[in-house]
DNA sequence: AAGTTCTCCTAATGATATTAGGGAATATAG
DNA sequence: CTATATTCCCTAATATCATTAGGAGAACTT
């Protein structure tokens, strides 16, 4: 008799299973794992400890699920996002820069996922590991390109560069993360990003006295 | 009447510490922090629970104090290992190996720094947070050096360089401690450190078909 | 020898994750 | 409409640790 009763249940039972995940992320991210307890999780849901696990199998599994719906959100925006760009230096530019975003827009998840969940000894088996792996792996393809294109050096490693780039990335956000994301994300980005795909690049550096031959003529339509 | 009195109580004292030491972080780096039970520790310490308090003060400040003892010998390492070394890419390459090997050799203390530590609420607070600090930030003087002796970049930022650095790095040891150490550090180390440094020196690059001028005449005794 | 300190133990205590068992509301079937 | 099944949630155990209390015995001091 009350609002939305058709499939009502179904409208309740939903709602509490996002303000469990909800409440949990919120408090994960400010207090740690260990530190929050389930009470204080199915509090702030408004329901029992008992309830929480009609719909989690306990605490541990609602860490491993949490970030699991934002990073296959993230393996999709990714196509999306580098679809139709030309040329593997912009497309490395436009993946950093669209993953910082995604991580400042969604710090709750990242901080989940790289401040507890990689240090779970289960963390290898989960599917939000499988996608991080296959976000990362999308990298090979572009250095790929960059060889295939010229722009890139012939003799580049694809695996190398991307442990190199992968590393930096990684470093910057577990910075940001433990620092409680107190600057930009992106301060000096642009200066760094040049500093470490320079070595990718195939002839001279751009700042040399003697300019390369500009073998990746599909970069300029002009 | 037992073996070692004179100072007996001192070397029972000192080996139950030691006991306690090694037992946690073997235990640690096997099953993980919070999957290790204090009573698991214990017994395999040959000691109850409560023994343990008397040396610690607990199962966090254990978990804070055991690689305390390992990064600050460390510190003294290193420094005692760039002396002498001429060239800032020589140091750079000295430092990567050194630091990689220290690790292979404690594969224990360093999970527990690199895996259970760093996500430590508290970690921030500890002396090993600012050894590991000082650890990295002797890069910066490399980086200064490098500038200073024209075979680096003029323009280069040491910060920038020193974040792709340490990224890099330790992205390298994060990869391997998670694997299990199932294969070696080393492997293609070569090659990934020519790759991430290439960007950092001045001039050319050494497969360039215009070679440099060879400004860092400090390299080239012979 | 008596006292003091050091080291360790058994046995609580307390916090917290997880489970049992049931109750009320809702949906489904006859 | 009544009976039955299902869904969702609760109170009240239970179990698993981390931590503490309090004390016993050995060793050292004086």
């Amino acid at each position: 008799m009350a609002a939305g009763k058709i499939n009502g249940s179904r409208v309740v039972k939903e709602g509490a299973r996002e303000r469990i995940i909800s409440s949990a992320k919120k408090l994960f991210a400010e207090q740690g794992y260990q530190k929050t307890t389930v009470v204080d999780i199915s509090k702030q849901a408004g329901l029992s400890e008992a309830a929480l696990y009609e719909y989690f199998q306990g605490k541990e599994d609602l860490l491993l699920t949490i970030p699991h719906l934002w990073v296959s959100e993230l393996i999709e925006g990714m196509e999306e996002q580098l679809f139709g760009i030309k040329g593997a230096f912009n497309k490395l530019r436009k993946y950093l820069w669209w993953y910082l975003r995604q991580i400042e827009k969604a710090p709750l998840d990242a901080k989940i996922v790289y401040l507890f969940l990689k240090t779970n000894s289960n963390f290898l088996t989960t599917e939000v590991y499988a996608n991080v792996r296959a976000l990362y792996s999308y990298l090979i393809n572009i250095f790929e390109e960059g060889k295939a294109s010229g722009e890139m050096r012939a003799d580049l490693n694809p695996y190398l560069a991307r442990d190199i780039f992968v590393g930096t990335m990684d470093h910057l956000i577990i910075r940001w993360l433990i620092k409680d994301m107190s600057y930009s994300l992106f301060e000096n980005l642009e200066e760094i990003f040049d500093l470490m795909t320079d070595g990718f690049r195939q002839g001279l550096r751009s700042e040399g006295s003697c300019r390369h031959t500009e073998t990746e003529g599909v970069l300029k339509p002009a």
